[in-house]
DNA sequence: GATCTACCTTACTCAGAGTAGGTTACTACC
DNA sequence: GGTAGTAACCTACTCTGAGTAAGGTAGATC
């Protein structure tokens, strides 16, 4: 029963346990209004514990940001591996996605809002998430598409990034949009153009 | 010389500028990092004014974001009042918009940035002013597009002030691409779509 | 059972948001 | 020109929450 009634915990699981509830934490109440006082009574310990171990409210922060991070590195990647097509790997990649947005609300809520610290650790490391996102695509993409212009293919992969990200948020708003249907709305415009549409 | 070394100023005037300082500060330092007493000193009057006048630093940044959304609309409404097809009025729109986040770095870092407060006014503003994007795009499109689905159209609007955002955010980082460029490549994908680039 | 160390606490400092209450310059009217 | 009224403004505070100093305690190891 070393896990019974245990007070003191091992480093690891301790962290683990602070970013758990911090993740919540700050999801519910934003970053700003979320105070380190709620986040250690919630954990059952004192302030200064979170300080030993993640240094800052920032750095418990970031802590959270590349937690979510690596899940949804791990669920897109995973997706997209079996793909015989650029369509295809377009369509897994996306539908991964919205069921990650779906699934994990508190993690895509930290990767959406928590960019607000222009300048500082924080917003770097949500950048850093969208260019994990940026070069899986071009990465992807380059096996399939002519690389003429290197600019323009950048481009391009920003732009769907930047596009899935406002259509997830959309998906907020719009219970009854499933990830398949959101899946099917952007592959609609990224893979026909908008052309296909005009009267 | 009613202007000359007056230190008081009318109500409206003095709102004007401290909007105008307040905009340079929470862009230069952000949101967090900038503070009401720096703010009160650049402008040149103590911190109680700036509280008379906009109730809270939170109520500040609502003016600021206001002010920039409403510059915002003006240069994008402005462009697209001459276009006679769809492919026009789109291409006109993304100009209008690339031009201005190029000419008006404080503003659109405002509107890039300070989204952080999640449940707060000033998260419910900055959406706002996407809404205020889409819901113009949406307005331009039905015009041009069979209607058909609704929740289809939207989720378009929504992709491509999404992606459009994006790509603005990665047009910073190169200096290189014009408007007029970053207009071409969106158009690109946004019109005919990543299918007419597939090898 | 002594000692060592990793986990944990109480009790502070300090910066910055927000406020109470008084002061001064401009204006309007006599 | 003088004086009453008010809009603009200030000094000097409170209070919340991030971050810290210094010390206490459980549990492993010998």
């Amino acid at each position: 029963m070393t896990t019974a009634k245990r007070k003191r915990m091992p480093r690891a699981e301790r962290m683990r346990q602070m970013v758990e509830v911090a993740e919540q934490v700050f999801s519910a109440r934003g970053y700003a209004a979320a105070s380190m006082d709620e986040i250690a009574e919630l954990v059952g310990v004192s302030k200064p514990m979170l300080y030993e171990y993640f240094n800052s409210k920032e750095g418990l922060l970031l802590a959270c940001i590349r937690e979510s991070r690596s899940v949804l590195r791990e669920v897109t990647e995973q997706a997209t591996v079996g793909a015989a097509t650029a369509e295809d790997a377009l369509r897994r990649g996306l539908l991964a996605f919205f069921v990650f947005i779906r699934e994990r609300r508190e993690a895509w809520s930290l990767l959406r809002h928590e960019m607000a610290l222009i300048g500082t650790p924080a917003a770097d490391e949500v950048e850093e998430t969208r260019r994990q996102q940026t070069d899986l695509i071009a990465a992807l993409m380059s096996g399939y598409f002519d690389s003429g212009d290197e600019l323009r293919a950048e481009a391009a992969a920003e732009f769907v990034v930047g596009a899935c990200e406002r259509l997830a948020i959309w998906c907020e708003r719009h219970d009854e949009v499933s990830p398949e249907m959101a899946t099917e709305y952007a592959m609609d415009v990224l893979w026909s153009g908008l052309r296909s549409r005009a009267r």
